[in-house]
DNA sequence: CGCTGTCGTTCCGTAAACGGAACGCTGGGA
DNA sequence: TCCCAGCGTTCCGTTTACGGAACGACAGCG
């Protein structure tokens, strides 16, 4: 583990957040030498100061660490997606995934039941995905729904890679 | 956060796994009385000793403070938002979250920096979201995106909760 | 121009987290 | 019985994370 990511993404939220590193170590309750040492990694700081700087930015603690690797993950051909959360409405059930895609490879999945359909939204690169006779494409930010009934399928466009949530919509039967 | 409950779980899973204090200290390379103070909430670990106890563990990290962290972060009167995942790219930062929106209530929420832009899939319900003065309208299975950098809306049409996933793009500066 | 406020970094004395060693305790052998 | 290996805790000198204060850089303003 590396403090040093770790004070990346401090300093990346608090950016986000449009407030000084003085600010925020004022609200946190901590001095200014101690968050400047920790965005900039040259201290292996304690977990009262880490929670207390995360507590100010409202975000949980794990998103400041690195990447679990122990999550349930599907690797495909060319996609591979790790299960963010499953809930559940009075009408159906849901999946999150957070989905990558790697260029280069076109990877064709069988039919899902009838009714089940797929939302995705693209973050980075730009994907060509959905019913295997007729799928869509989307860039950066761009959004993508189909009904998963008949077979389909995810390729990259271009050399980047992607980067996507994919929402999967069973309803209740 | 409290290092006691802290020091409570790492000795639960140390003990679950049935291996002693000093065995653990050694495998971890932490010195002995780190892991006791740690354990029995009298110190107040780094974020180095934490990781390597945790990593001999096999336990990622999450295990020990997800649940008093993972409490959504209520954004206000209508919306209830968790945040699922951070994640950070070459050129902009992602917070990704589920969102729920609660009937009968339009919050406002403030103006983010500029090039900050959102993107809603949503699930169910029909959500009414965006810009204060231009906000749009999408049913469940649609999708939404504006730049959030001027004030805005969120509220749920009709008498429905809205379930939907709210993605915060901020680009690097 | 200087004055003033705020920015992030650095300096520095203090507090405390660190690991190694020693401690007392307990449970098996021989 | 003595012995001893392993247990978790405590002691202690060293290292270092802590916050307050001082620093230089910068922007706004009269």
């Amino acid at each position: 583990m590396d403090p040093a990511v770790v004070g990346r993404r401090v300093r990346a939220l608090r950016e986000e957040r449009g407030i000084s590193l003085s600010t925020l170590a004022r609200l946190a309750g901590v001095g200014k030498a101690t968050l400047s040492g920790l965005e900039n990694g040259t201290r292996n700081p304690t977990l009262e100061t880490l929670w207390a700087v995360t507590a100010q930015l409202g975000v949980p603690f794990t998103a400041l660490l690195a990447e679990p690797t122990a999550e349930p993950t599907v690797h495909g051909s060319a996609v591979t997606a790790t299960l963010l959360e499953v809930f559940t409405d009075t009408d159906a059930t849901y999946e999150l995934y957070r989905m990558r895609v790697a260029p280069g490879v076109t990877q064709l999945s069988p039919a899902h039941q009838p009714g089940v359909t797929e939302h995705i939204t693209v973050f980075a690169g730009v994907l060509r995905a959905g019913p295997a006779d007729a799928p869509l494409t989307a860039p950066a930010g761009g959004h993508l729904r189909w009904d998963s009934d008949v077979p389909h399928t995810y390729a990259a466009v271009g050399d980047e890679e992607v980067a996507a949530s994919l929402l999967l919509r069973y309803p209740r039967r």
